[in-house]
RNA sequence: GGGGCCGUGGUCCAGCUUGGUCUAAGAUGCGCGGCUUGGGCCCGCGAGGUCCCCGGUUCAAAUCCGGGCGGCCCCA
């Protein structure tokens, strides 16, 4: 539509752009991602991002209604597998903060600090959480005595503050985030990798609910979190090319229980450390994942699961008929909430073509149309949000159809979004050629020595990083080191971040 | 951290080069009324603005200059 693949939305002379939007009723095409996504968010009422201070963005009623949702199904898993839910506070004191080395080699150059109480300073600085490790252990040192008070496992759901000094996106990277993060404590480091194991599935099982596509990747070592033994992490494909990590998972062995003296008696009397595990999931970039990996020209598609509304019915009426209609309409809300959906009928005012846009917009997964005709014919016409496909059903077959309906919706814009995955990762055996692969904003997949000097050098002549190999399944390499040339140890991935 | 582009009612933006005719145009959205209603229909009326902020130049600044804040893109 008279736009190049480069092209974006912003760049078009106002000519374009004016001529684009009258032909498009105001909507900005996914392709011009960035355009695309802010006015999503402003339109189907996800976030807005006008708030005074940079980098603080607020969560709008749609957004946050499906924020909750994602919220509820993670914790809801946690607690399945046993992990109590808690909340600590938002504040940490600047000694226990400091305690382990790495850990704060890796975050203080971004915390934010409380030192004032009023007028006066603080004797003794505060820190706003960048994560909770600090806060959390000096109580597991209390609460933990013995190997019968292990595994602990705990979670919170809870705002981290980090001063980012990278360009700041709203959802994507905030100073200030909502997530939800993990932490247990294990007599045993087996018992601490089954652990990781067990996170990782967690969120994966949760991942695999919204239908997003995602690469679970070790990271190397010089890329691991501060003060871990070694990470994994889940990185989401976005439109744009760039790499969106929505979880990351932590191996901390015995770094923090050293630093923090965490031990416990074990079964033959003695004193001993404890092995740490933590993970955290991003809710918000979780939720630009399912925006920008499932949306449209038309706005939010949603997984069923997830959708604050999953059904909308829209009432056709003509004068004479009205009353026919509507009665119509609301037995089929009834019907459709008495057998537990999450339903709205919207019989405002406007004429049903700007309800139609309206409601793709917000992503809700079926549409029901009731006019005169189903009236007469007793039964409704369903068109899916992803596929747009209409078809009837009589009132007696609803429910069912609903129900087989949300599966296939579900199911499909899973396989796309795997789908789409895998045609970004191309092979690549030479410098050159995944230097273009950045440019065409893939995602590289290439053998690798394992030598942190061979990854800098990557990073400096093409644009994306390595994120890591695949954790859960062996790779076997297919050449030598495509930078070096000497045997390859790893077969890694590379791609721009966010 | 470096470079580029940008900031005008809720949203998208015209105006800026060449200061005055700007008491800031338009579209969309919003409110009221009418008409309509199977993909953003049409008509009428109305509300809505610190032209991002501070300072400077000038008789005069949305427009020029300096600084700041904020946004987007590219590079480290």
């Amino acid at each position: 539509m008279g736009m190049t693949e480069d092209e974006t939305f912003s760049e078009l002379g106002s000519e374009k752009r004016e001529a684009f939007k009258e032909k498009n009723k105001g909507l900005i095409p996914k392709s011009s991602f960035t355009d695309w996504y802010d006015n999503v968010l402003l339109e189907a009422k996800i976030a807005d991002d006008r708030y005074p201070v940079k980098g603080f963005t607020v969560y709008m009623g749609w957004g946050f209604s499906i924020a909750k949702k994602i919220i509820q199904l993670l914790e809801d898993k946690l607690e399945k597998h046993g992990h109590e839910p808690m909340q600590f506070p938002v504040v940490i004191p600047e000694d226990v903060f400091q305690k382990e080395a790495e850990h704060i080699a890796g975050f203080s150059g971004e915390v934010f600090w409380v030192t004032h109480a009023g007028e006066n300073i603080l004797e003794r600085r505060l820190l706003l959480r960048p994560t909770s490790e600090t806060a959390i252990y000096p109580l597991f040192k209390i609460w933990i005595r013995s190997h019968a008070d292990l595994p602990l496992k705990m979670h919170q759901t809870c705002n981290v503050y980090r001063y980012e000094t990278k360009a700041t996106r709203p959802l994507y990277r905030g100073r200030e985030f909502l997530w939800n993060e993990a932490h247990t404590a294990h007599a045993d480091y087996e018992d601490s990798e089954r652990q990781v194991k067990e996170g990782a599935e967690i969120y994966s099982y949760v991942y695999d609910l919204l239908g997003l596509g995602y690469l679970l990747l070790e990271r190397p070592s010089f890329d691991k979190f501060a003060g871990a033994v070694y990470s994994i992490a889940f990185d989401a494909w976005n439109p744009d090319g760039k790499i969106n990590q929505i979880g990351t998972v932590h191996q901390l062995g015995q770094n923090f229980s050293k630093a923090f003296e965490i031990t416990f008696e074990d079964r033959e009397g003695k004193q001993a450390l404890v092995y740490t595990t933590c993970y955290g999931m991003g809710i918000g970039r979780v939720l630009a994942a399912i925006i920008s990996q499932h949306g449209d020209d038309h706005g939010l598609v949603l997984p069923p699961i997830i959708a604050p509304k999953q059904i909308v019915i829209i009432p056709v009426t003509y004068k004479g008929h009205e009353e026919a209609v509507n009665k119509y309409a609301k037995n089929v809300l009834k019907l459709l909430y008495e057998a537990g959906f999450r339903v709205v009928l919207d019989d405002s005012d406007l004429r049903p073509g700007e309800k139609y846009y309206k409601w793709e917009m917000f992503g809700v997964p079926l549409r029901i149309e009731v006019g005169p005709k189903e009236v007469d014919t007793k039964d409704v016409t369903l068109v899916r949000r992803d596929s747009m496909a209409r078809s009837k059903v009589s009132i007696g077959e609803l429910v069912e159809a609903v129900n087989r309906l949300f599966h296939e919706i579900y199911e499909n814009i899973k396989d796309m979004s795997w789908k789409r995955l895998n045609e970004l990762i191309v092979y690549s055996e030479s410098l050159e050629e995944l230097k273009s692969l950045m440019e065409k904003r893939k995602i590289g997949k290439i053998n690798w020595c394992g030598d942190p000097d061979c990854a800098f050098k990557i990073k400096d002549s093409v644009v994306g990083e390595i994120r890591g190999s695949l954790w859960n399944k062996f790779e076997e390499t297919k050449g030598p080191c495509i930078v070096c040339g000497q045997p390859a140890k790893k077969v890694v991935y590379v791609s721009r971040t966010i």
